[in-house]
DNA sequence: CCGAATCCAATCGGATACTG
DNA sequence: CAGTATCCGATTGGATTCGG
């Protein structure tokens, strides 16, 4: 077993074995930041392109202004996207990944796979379990 | 680029093309299940061996008895784990991986490794920012 | 055009007490 | 042992309004 395995298989341990790092918290730091409601769509949008806030907006229907901002914020402030003001009038913001964003986004899509390959599946077991334990 | 990626990337716009189904519903209802606090760490314990309850809230400690039972319920609604109840007296309840379960393992673990390697570089990044940030 | 601020409803999740 | 039931504070996120 991996060291990156153990993290996820017996996270807290680390402390007993004496030899390796306590891998829960940054787990958890991550999940809780790319299991929100938009920042993994935020990150996959940017995937081939630069945009500005108002193209985010459009290529990302359902999210509202407030959330769109707040989700960039953190995204900045991760080291994951860079935000670039150009003094111009109407104002320009430009959104772009970081090399760090990039890496981020292979992990996106496998995830995006196994959804996309499982839903389906899923969908069936919740109906079939609903329908099981109907009171 | 593939349909996958084009799920993530472009989400909405599957009607356009024709050909291509609507992936976000799936990536969205995935996250919104693994995304949550417990689920990832309940199905990474869950990954060697079957465990019964009180074994699972001894592998990860902070989890409260009726979080577990809820992350619990949810993966067997979805068919991700299975529940077997052993008539016996004290009872004995058994969690075990499906099939399924254990192919959202090798995700999770492609999750664990990007966070353990890069969460070391965003606890800066955010140092950096806030100080930067600073009122 | 970009975004900050405020308000508010809904959901999440911990603590506690109780049950077969 | 393995839950269920209730209460309640904290967090999330949408709608709206205002500002540079």
């Amino acid at each position: 077993m991996t060291s990156v395995d153990a993290a996820i298989v017996h996270p807290y341990e680390g402390a007993c074995t004496g030899s390796r790092a306590d891998h829960a918290p940054a787990i958890r730091g991550v999940l809780d930041r790319i299991g929100d409601k938009w920042s993994l769509l935020v990150i996959g949008t940017l995937r081939e392109s630069t945009l500005r806030f108002s193209e985010l907006q459009r290529h990302i229907p359902g999210i509202s202004q407030r959330m769109l901002t707040l989700t960039l914020r953190q995204l900045e402030r991760d080291g994951l996207v860079t935000r670039t003001v150009y003094a111009e009038v109407p104002p320009r913001v430009e959104y772009a990944l970081t090399d760090r964003g990039r890496t981020l986004v292979d992990v996106a899509v496998e995830l995006a796979k196994w959804s996309v390959e499982h839903f389906p599946a899923i969908e069936r077991s919740r109906a079939d379990y609903d329908r099981t334990h109907a009171a």
